[in-house]
DNA sequence: TGCAAAACATACTAACTGGTATCTTATGAG
DNA sequence: CTCATAAGATACCAGTTAGTATGTTTTGCA
């Protein structure tokens, strides 16, 4: 990787590290750069604007990441609705990226800019769609090996799934880590019942 | 009511429905002020900061709005599920108050400042245990009138039950209000799940 | 009616915001 | 080596922010 091209992956992750705790409308680009090694002529020759250090960020940081966090437990495709659990589990359990009392970054920027910036919204939409998407195709392969009962809708039960983990992260803001466990307790009850008898 | 109370109030009001749309740190206060025949004079005699106003807004506004909306639902209490399950589907569609593309005020409030202002967390917290031992309570009810499956835990229960609330006001933010409707019938087929059989 | 206090109004400030204009330095192809 | 361009640095600007200083009007009560 050249000089340059580092220059812009550590503007994006010192922005995701301070967007991630504060917002991004409350980050200034300033915030940024009094983090690092890096001025204001840098910043603006890598990026137009603000908005599209925004962008970028969803595009080239919390994608990337959450194709490795996320996709990878549903690849087994043996027992969908354990790996189901385990995905959400692992997703609230990992420390090294999460912390409880700053949320879901995703979920953040979602709440933050969707309803005013039609161009966030537009990448935040695909990005959920993609995971939607993942734990519906789960769902299904699990309805065809017979181990998800076939009454159960994919697509509904998929967009169960995936607001309860953002509402989870929302109430664990205010709640506490100790409500993620009874969360995935109800959770696995809930999956349980998707079962095939 | 006297005039300066009206005064006090309407501020209040006009901030709700600001802060409601662009957020609370997004809201400046000459923002407020631009909307309504008041001045900075009468905003800063009324309130000690713009923090004070934030949660005086919970207290007096939100807080007594929840009471109405959230808690009636459940005092029949002759069908805990049902009521739960009413209640979550008028607060959906309360198109009176509530916009999709905004998402709720106190899962708002909650996702942007509990993670950064101690003050607003404690309300907020506050609000939403309120809340949730409303629903607890009910599904309590609901076992001892043998309407409830013995084997559910009420508060793991109601804390699914209302981040499932919080997670699908997200979502739909980003999917739209038809995602509203996917939501419902997917959660009924969970609140089927906790009957007596 | 008089008048103190409550309820506002107006003008201002210091700090901060995203962004730009202009300059300097580093890099890599020929 | 050389020189065009990429990459970065510095100083600045116009607009906005929460909050204040200082004034005026309104209100309720003796």
């Amino acid at each position: 990787m050249s000089k340059a091209a580092a220059t812009r992956l550590n503007i994006l992750k010192k922005s995701f590290d301070l967007i991630y705790k504060k917002g991004y409308q409350a980050t200034s680009i300033d915030d940024i750069l009094s983090t690092m090694e890096v001025t204001k002529g840098a910043f603006f020759y890598h990026f137009k604007n603000k908005e599209e250090m925004g962008l970028a960020l969803i595009r080239e940081v919390m994608r990337p990441e959450m194709r490795d966090i996320l996709f990878q437990p549903l690849t087994r495709a043996e027992d969908p609705l354990s790996e189901i659990y385990e995905m959400i589990g692992n997703l609230l359990q990992d420390q090294s990226f999460f912390d409880f009392r700053y949320g879901c970054p995703a979920i953040n920027l979602i709440q933050e800019m969707a309803p005013t910036n039609e161009d966030f919204k537009k990448e935040l939409t695909s990005l959920m769609k993609d995971w939607q998407g993942v734990v519906k195709n789960s769902l299904e392969k699990g309805i065809a090996m017979n181990k998800v009962h076939a009454g159960v809708d994919p697509a509904q039960a998929s967009l169960f799934i995936i607001s309860g983990y953002a509402g989870i992260r929302s109430m664990g803001k205010i709640f506490g880590p100790q409500m993620y466990s009874a969360y995935l307790k109800e959770l696995k009850t809930y999956l349980d019942q998707l079962r095939s008898a």
